[in-house]
RNA sequence: GGUCGCGUGGCCGAGUGGCUAGGCAGAGGUCUGCAAAACCUUGUACAGCGGUUCGAAUCCGCUCGCGACCUCCA
């Protein structure tokens, strides 16, 4: 990580900084996961792939990141405020089970699609019912500032008092008077005693179904609470990177800093990280909007928008091919291309790993070719090195891959670059793929073995001049996705673009 | 209405004061029994109008268009 002068974007300060870790080699990274009421969305794969990559990213610097990522299993209100319904409650009436039945359910296909994008399990899952004494604590301790209130057995953030000696607004750039004037309308504010104040504990219904005793009776946590208790349990009271989707940055991530700021007296993170949003045909995708995608139909390709199915590592690659800050325009066409240029992707992943340096005492070094790999490979670690660009980074890693393909046709000679650059090429181009970036090849390892025999089968059919058998066999594993490539010495097949 | 962001070639999508992004699609070539793959070459670009500058797609202003947040949302 010495070589590497790491930027990250930080939305506190709407800039690029400079990444210095607060205990190095430590990093603490919390990332808001999913609330559980639901099949996960083309919008629930885009933070994880983004943080997925900035953990990557960080282990491969040498960094020991401590990845916290949250479940969600207490439903955020679905209302205003008052008459809020819990989301996952209201979900368990509808189908008739548990409100713990729905939320396993469906905390088990999120974690099924997130395996099948290959993101790597945050080092903690916490889940917000498993942290309700922690939960209750915090509220106790806001309390005890003198920055809560509670009314009727729910309680309440103060947030003007708040803003008295902290800024409520500064992440988001929103300003209170202006907050309170665009909420006055709304009315039926109940017991808040100013329309921006958020709830940190809620007094349950007597039909509520998920619900916890308290200090202030029967009720259950606020919105926002679950993070600060959970992040701060794990990662401290100030911790390195928070990650999140950018719709989350008003209110929740403002309320987070407020609670920690309100109990801890320090801003909880030290960088603010927010993807951007995943639109369809330029539209924000959306619970409220309808026009979302899960995750097992864009893999089976069973949808309306869909003209088929797109595997989960096209998915991945897709996101990659975009910054995580930019908004992603979802279209079959883009899905298609991004199908293809994956594909490459992974052919040359698996030449690169057949590769072998040769020395050949007749072939000079050229001093153009190793300056155009070791620029490449520079220039891909500066693009990651550079607020993560995976975009920018996959640009150049397809510039390796020309080199990688030319030397498995012969045109280039392993001698040309030298054996350690040939290593470096092949060795950064695998870890790219591979470790970084974190795209793998799809098909079982069986399928080795298996195209051996058949192109062993293709290989005799042509020996014998049988070339209706050959035609045969081509077309037969064409059929199946794969392409079998002539050439010179060799006979090797790979996925059909 | 308030706040913020965006507008790049046929499509997607990086970049952001002078140096080829890249992918997909298109054209030409090499290789090949044929084909595919691969490799090489190649065209169309920075919404519009002003300004700053030796030089702007990149900075500033205005106009037009689009979007996000302000309410649960990844």
């Amino acid at each position: 990580m010495k070589q590497h002068q790491l930027k990250i974007y930080n939305t506190l300060s709407r800039k690029k900084e400079n990444f210095e870790a607060i205990n190095p080699p430590f990093v603490g990274m919390y990332v808001c996961g999913p609330t559980v009421y639901g099949d996960a969305h083309l919008g629930h794969a885009r933070p994880a792939v983004t943080f997925d990559t900035v953990f990557r990213y960080l282990s491969h610097l040498g960094y020991k990141v401590r990845y916290v990522r949250n479940i969600t299993d207490v439903g955020h209100l679905t209302g205003d405020a008052d008459e809020g319904e819990d989301k996952i409650a209201k979900k368990a009436k509808l189908e008739q089970l548990e409100p713990m039945e729905v939320a396993q359910q469906y905390t088990d296909t999120y974690h099924r699609d997130m395996e099948r994008l290959n993101t790597i399990k945050p080092s903690i899952e916490p889940r917000a019912t498993g942290h309700i004494p922690e939960q209750i604590a915090l509220v106790q301790a806001i309390l005890n500032e003198g920055l809560a209130y509670e009314v009727n057995g729910s309680v309440y953030f103060d947030v003007l008092k708040y803003n008295e000696s902290e800024r409520y607004g500064k992440l988001s750039g929103r300003v209170l008077e202006e907050l309170i004037a665009g909420t006055r309308d709304l009315d039926g504010q109940g017991e808040k005693r100013n329309s921006v104040d958020f709830a940190l504990w809620k007094k349950a219904a007597a039909e509520h179904l998920m619900k916890w005793d308290s200090p202030w009776g029967m009720g259950f946590p606020g919105w926002h609470l679950e993070c600060t208790a959970m992040s701060s349990k794990y990662l401290g009271k100030h911790f390195d990177i928070h990650g999140g989707g950018m719709d989350l940055m008003f209110p929740h991530h403002e309320c987070e800093i407020a609670q920690g700021n309100a109990c801890n007296h320090q801003d909880p993170a030290k960088y603010w990280m927010h993807n951007n949003m995943i639109t369809i045909n330029g539209q924000k995708m959306g619970k409220s909007l309808g026009n979302f995608i899960t995750l097992q139909e864009l893999f089976t390709g069973n949808h309306k928008l869909l003209e088929q199915a797109y595997s989960p590592m096209t998915i991945r690659y897709f996101m990659l091919t975009a910054h995580y800050r930019s908004t992603l325009d979802f279209s079959n066409e883009a899905l298609k291309a991004a199908q293809k240029g994956y594909k490459k992707i992974i052919n040359g992943l698996r030449i690169a790993k057949k590769l072998k340096f040769e020395a050949e005492s007749d072939t000079a070094m050229d001093q153009e070719q190793i300056k155009q790999v070791e620029s490449n490979i520079l220039s891909a670690y500066r693009a990651m090195d550079d607020d993560f660009n995976t975009a920018q980074a996959i640009g150049h890693l397809f510039n390796l891959l020309k080199k990688i393909n030319s030397l498995y046709t012969g045109q280039l000679k392993p001698a040309v670059f030298g054996e350690e650059v040939f290593q470096n090429l092949i060795g950064t181009y695998v870890v790219f793929v591979e470790k970084i970036l974190g795209l793998k090849d799809e098909k079982p390892e069986s399928q080795e073995a298996l195209m051996e025999v058949l192109l062993q089968l293709y290989t005799e059919a042509k020996t014998a001049r049988n070339y209706q058998k050959v035609d045969e066999i081509r077309a037969a594993l064409k059929d199946m996705g794969y392409v079998v490539k002539d050439m010179k010495d060799k006979i090797d097949w790979a996925y059909e673009e």
